[in-house]
DNA sequence: ACTATTAGTTGTATGCAACAACTGATAGGA
DNA sequence: TCCTATCAGTTGTTGCATACAACTAATAGT
């Protein structure tokens, strides 16, 4: 198992506080406020259900599903809750009945924007004292791990901690 | 609150695009395998907990609550659940009967390692064609990025989508 | 028209988290 | 020395997000 054994040291090194800066992200992200309010009343699930929603071009709840790895009971249920909170609606579709559009509400719309602002701000913030090489360089990398981890989802394989 | 307002166009259109990636890279490992085994047999909040005890030196368990950000009373059931797995134990302190010292079995050390062999491996094939500066200013950045957000939890404040 | 498929909802179970109440150990004064 | 306050950890309870499975309604295919 020690594939990382046969790596130059110093990439070695450098994907270590990598990998560790990355859990530490997502543990605080995942745990902060679980259960309490975490961003103008929503939960993060709800956070992530409206932003894709905004994002979207009126999804199904099977596309939103599809969106964030959920089941689509999740997706549903994920969908009422921001229906009741009055951030989003259901579009019935005329061409198949069956199929609900899921778009956002102005205030939904709002909230949306005032939550990207506020993250748009501490990346901003990041991102403010490299220069312009750098942060292109910067993005481009962030963007193919997102698509990375993206793809190692929609391949099934799931490795938060892989088992081989 | 629109902080971003302010800024260079072509900044804000780059903290964007990295935001987006950002949260996607979270959303993703944070909603992977969620309730199904995640890594040999561990829950994320297992692997954690595991790899807080394996860095950490012989915690407590209010200690580890404090690194984990939870409860104590669920850091209690954690370590709980992992020396019912035998991958970690409880060693009473002499000094001060009320505390434990929470430690690794070496199964559980053996455990730990391999999920970090296999988490380095991802990070190493991420970074490794890049070269030397732009690993540099990514790691650098994340790193920054993390110990931010830890602070914003320090503080209480808890920014998923800050409200400020 | 009958059947299979698809979109979404609802029932149920599970796991992780918090909060509160508790037990036992320690510390600090009167 | 006791009496009280504090601290570490556990247990009882509750709530929420998730998955899986069973269901309804709508559509598509033969």
């Amino acid at each position: 198992m020690p594939i990382a054994v046969s790596v130059d040291p110093a990439l070695r090194l450098e994907a270590t506080d990598f990998t560790d800066a990355l859990l530490e992200i997502v543990r605080v992200i995942q745990f902060r406020d679980r259960d309490r309010a975490c961003c103008y009343g929503l939960s993060p699930s709800q956070c992530y259900g409206l932003k894709a929603i905004c994002d979207g071009d009126s999804l199904s709840v099977n596309e939103l599903a599809a969106r964030l790895y959920l089941e689509k009971s999740t997706a549903s249920r994920l969908v009422n809750s921001l229906v009741d909170l009055g951030f989003v609606f259901k579009e019935p579709n005329p061409e198949d009945r069956r199929i609900l559009r899921i778009r956002p509400s102005p205030r939904g719309e709002a909230i949306h924007q005032a939550i990207m602002d506020d993250l748009l701000s501490e990346s901003v913030r990041m991102l403010e004292h490299l220069d312009g090489k750098a942060r292109k360089a910067l993005t481009g990398v962030v963007r193919e791990l997102a698509s990375s981890y993206a793809a190692g989802v929609e391949a099934g394989g799931g490795s938060c901690c892989v088992v081989r």
